[in-house]
DNA sequence: TCAATCACG
DNA sequence: ACGTACGTGATTGAG
């Protein structure tokens, strides 16, 4: 006798959208809703968890047209059309099933109930169990079969048999036909008597039995009930047919092959596809140990036949992982260092995989190793291939090569030594190491990016390494009398803010905030009661508090970001060591952090002095070096803008260019709103702007934007047939590039979600731009750095914000580096434009801008 | 942990 | 009728 689970596919997926859509918003990153999937899965595995059922099959409605147009009506109480977002999940829960090799069946003409009571009834030796969040099954139960049923959330179930269904409504399983028959159910059709709900007609049926013997008895029955039962004779009796689930159609199921696998390799692909973490690493959890037994041996020395081929090496906090051939082993850091075989390995010509190859070069560099030659950088490689793949946890997901980070299986007994460390996991990792290079390089290589591998990202980790470990000295000092300055006005303006609102709050509080503009003052009407800077300062003129809170916001952030949290990142060397991060920025660019120096106060006065800390060291001076408007130059080569390629070419002041050309005057005659607002609009080209958007900048209308907008691409008509050319491109190919082939893919521009899609047209537009200026800075780091190198010369690059570089200079190199850095920079790439790279240096970041 | 805010290019 | 400029990181309050 085997335990059989038979699902109510349609039932159960409505309620596991029902059931999560009101939560956060489920969508895989393209925008497939995924939520009903989500509490689908769950609700199964929970299912499967509490019954331990040996066989199981999912059955659905033949009908289609059924789903697609009524949903089950207990949420809501009326009819409606089925949610897009659900009809969506239908096909991709069938995808689901056939991932966890679960046995799914449809019929035509037939509906899931009929399915699952004619196998109930054919199976009837068997220990039977119903899963579904329809009452109407509830008339299947009898000895061999019980009916679970779903209760509100995606995990609650409760086991209904012939007593409990007793207890609960008084009425034996056939009963519940009359139920239908007498209450209906317009989710499904069937009319029922006319004001006879579940508690009337269960009423009736304790009286009477079933509805034959209540209209034989109907004479008993007075006033308006009985009036309607009289009315409604037909309706109850073919509402009770309709109720009434089959139980001998033929179902053609061989239920000795109704096995499941959750823990599939195509289940994972499945979670993998549909980004749906919390199962893959359920599922990782549960397939340990891996089916491939790595036994590691701990060893205090390397020896040169380790390093036969290609090698993975992988570090945790206490040593070194290292898979070579079918071979593993685990050699702790102190041994790895001191060991002369190690350090030939690193520095051969062998093949190394790894991960994240900067911080190797750091590990590596405190005992005054590196590693150089044949770096397989995964972290740089895999990003490149795919710019959504930034963690180790992204890298090992998206190969199917996710192992347990479980520490109880930890390390090997070993007879020798008593390892405390785990060197199991690493080896794992490092094993895994092999496949995912192969499959990334080849990828690489079918882009054409090689060379950006191999010629620009991986030389660059080098640099950036480089300038981390250099680092920037930062007076401590100064930071602190930033910080009590602050500290004062902040007092000051705080009291005033509690004065002017008439009550003490939080000001950094946006919600109490919010309370004090749109309730206590009412300065305005708005859903959104936003308290942003842009908001703010339209209402500056309504109160004199807006002001205060201004300056507050103004002083808050640069107490507590810039003097007193830059503070915390000054090292023992009176240096801020931050880090450069190459695998973040889905266009290319680098990001900074811990702390970020990419975003240090510059545009407004006071907090500009915070630049005023960064010095460089004892000797030197800074040297700074940006260059001028790259993202429209390199928008002018890319679009083959004859008009903006002329305008480079001379010299000209753009925003002044464009200002003439959108406005259609002179050169004398741009006024300096006319030069700010081209500026902006210059801005916007490159960020795909709307005339919405570049209305609510510049604060006009947006008609007004509009014409802006218009005039602009009648100017230059090169531009807009890029933009269209490259929404068109990346419609098609689900990716766009930049100059070296670098790539973004940008599955939003094909979602069926409009702001989404809209998102993904605009993300189009610019990441060609951007990210092929990123390319160019990229190359005049690298540029710069070598020529250094070659020329012996002591100065380092220590910073880079996008555009710019800032480098450490002994004095008397600065002459002869600012000619350096100019030319480097300017000549990275040879375009349609000329590029343009300007040097000044001072004794302070603050004098470098 | 997330949303809101604000700093930079 | 919709939602509304690209790319980052740090801090804060609140659930």
């Amino acid at each position: 006798m085997a335990k059989i689970l038979l699902i109510d596919g349609n039932s159960m997926l409505f309620r596991a959208y029902f059931a999560t859509i009101y939560g956060r918003p489920m969508t895989t990153s393209s925008g497939i809703p995924t939520n009903a999937i989500f509490g689908f899965a769950s609700m199964l595995q929970k299912a499967i968890e509490v019954i331990e059922p040996d066989k199981v099959v999912v059955a659905f409605d033949h009908d289609k047209h059924n789903f697609r147009t009524e949903i089950y009506s207990e949420y809501k109480g009326t009819r409606q059309q089925t949610p897009d977002s659900l009809v969506i999940q239908f096909p991709i829960v069938r995808e689901y099933l056939n991932a966890i090799h679960m046995t799914q069946y449809e019929q035509h003409g037939i509906e899931a109930d009929d399915i699952i009571g004619s196998l109930a009834r054919s199976n009837k030796d068997n220990d039977i169990n119903v899963l579904t969040s329809d009452k109407d099954l509830l008339q299947l139960i009898d000895d061999n079969t019980k009916v679970w049923l779903m209760k509100k959330g995606i995990t609650e179930m409760e086991c209904m048999d012939e007593a409990a269904l007793y207890e609960r409504f008084q009425l034996k399983p056939l009963q519940i036909i009359d139920l239908k028959g007498l209450s209906g159910d317009p989710s499904d059709n069937i009319p029922g008597v006319t004001k006879v709900g579940d508690k009337t007609a269960i009423k009736l049926l304790n009286e009477y039995g079933t509805v034959e013997n209540l209209y034989e008895h109907i004479d008993e029955i007075k006033g308006k009930l009985k009036e309607n039962l009289v009315n409604d004779k037909d309706k109850a009796f073919l509402s009770k047919q309709l109720a009434t689930i089959k139980t001998d159609a033929e179902i053609d199921i061989d239920l000795s092959k109704c096995d499941y696998d959750f823990d599939s390799e195509d289940a994972m692909a499945f979670y993998s596809k549909y980004e749906m973490r919390s199962f893959i690493h359920e599922v990782t959890k549960k397939s340990e140990p891996v089916k491939k037994e790595i036994r590691e041996t701990v060893i205090s020395k390397c020896s040169d036949d380790m390093f036969a081929n290609s090698v993975n090496i992988f570090t945790n906090d206490d040593g070194i992982a290292i898979a070579s051939g079918d071979n593993y082993y685990y050699i702790t850091f102190e041994n790895a260092f001191n060991d002369p075989g190690f350090k030939r390995f690193l520095e051969s010509d062998r093949k190394k995989i790894l991960y994240d190859v900067k911080k190797w070069y750091h590990l590596l560099d405190k005992h005054g190793l590196t590693v150089r030659n044949n770096i397989i950088d995964l972290k740089i490689a895999a990003f490149l291939a795919d710019s959504k793949i930034k963690t180790l946890d992204d890298l090992l997901i998206k190969y199917h090569a996710t192992v347990s980070n479980d520490s109880s299986s930890a390390g090997q007994m070993d007879l020798f030594s008593e390892p405390k460390f785990d060197s199991h996991y690493p080896c794992l990792v490092a094993d895994k190491f092999t496949a995912i290079a192969d499959q990334v390089m080849k990828t690489l290589e079918e882009y054409n990016m090689h060379d950006l591998y191999w010629k620009l990202e991986l030389p660059l980790a080098e640099v950036l390494f480089e300038m981390e470990r250099k680092g920037v000295t930062v007076k401590s000092e100064v930071l602190d009398k930033i910080a009590e300055e602050t500290t004062a006005k902040l007092d000051v303006l705080e009291k005033k803010i509690y004065e002017l609102a008439g009550k003490k709050f939080n000001i950094n509080s946006p919600k109490q905030l919010a309370e004090v503009i749109y309730d206590d003052l009412a300065l305005m009407r708005s859903t959104k009661r936003s308290t942003d800077a842009s908001v703010l300062k339209k209402l500056e003129d309504k109160h004199p508090i807006i002001h205060e809170i201004l300056e507050y916001r103004k002083y808050a952030k640069l107490n507590s970001t810039y003097a007193i949290g830059l503070k915390k990142y000054i090292e023992k060397d009176g240096k801020i060591h931050s880090e450069f991060n190459q695998c973040i920025a889905e266009t290319g660019r680098l990001s900074s952090s811990n702390p970020n120096l990419q975003n240090i106060s510059v545009r407004n006065e006071e907090a500009m002095m915070i630049r005023a800390a960064f010095i460089p060291e004892d000797g030197c001076v800074f040297v700074g070096a940006d260059y001028s408007q790259v993202e429209l130059r390199m928008l002018a080569d890319m679009a083959n803008e004859e008009a903006l390629i002329e305008a480079f070419k001379n010299g000209m002041d753009i925003h002044t260019k464009t200002a003439m050309d959108v406005f259609n005057v002179s050169e004398e005659d741009v006024t300096p709103l006319m030069r700010r607002q081209a500026k902006a609009i210059n801005f916007g080209i490159d960020y795909g702007m709307t005339d919405f958007g570049l209305a609510e900048r510049l604060e006009i209308p947006v008609w007004q934007a509009r014409d802006f907008i218009n005039q602009y691409f009648m100017r230059y008509p090169r531009v807009k047939e890029f933009m269209n050319k490259t929404i068109e491109d990346c419609q098609e190919k689900g990716y766009v590039t930049t100059i070296l082939n670098r790539r973004r893919e940008i599955p939003e521009i094909n979602s069926s979600n409009r702001s989404l899609k809209e998102f993904g047209k605009r993300a189009a537009m610019n990441a060609p731009v951007q990210g092929s200026a990123a390319d160019l800075i990229k190359i005049a780091m690298l540029n710069v750095r070598n020529r250094l190198k070659k020329e012996n010369l002591k100065s380092e690059i220590i910073l880079q914000i996008h555009d710019e570089l800032i480098l450490n200079v002994p004095v008397e190199e600065k002459d002869r580096l600012m000619v350096l850095v100019e030319e480097e920079m300017e000549n990275a790439l040879t375009l349609k434009v000329p590029l343009l790279a300007q040097t000044e240096c001072g004794n302070t970041w603050l004098e470098v801008k």
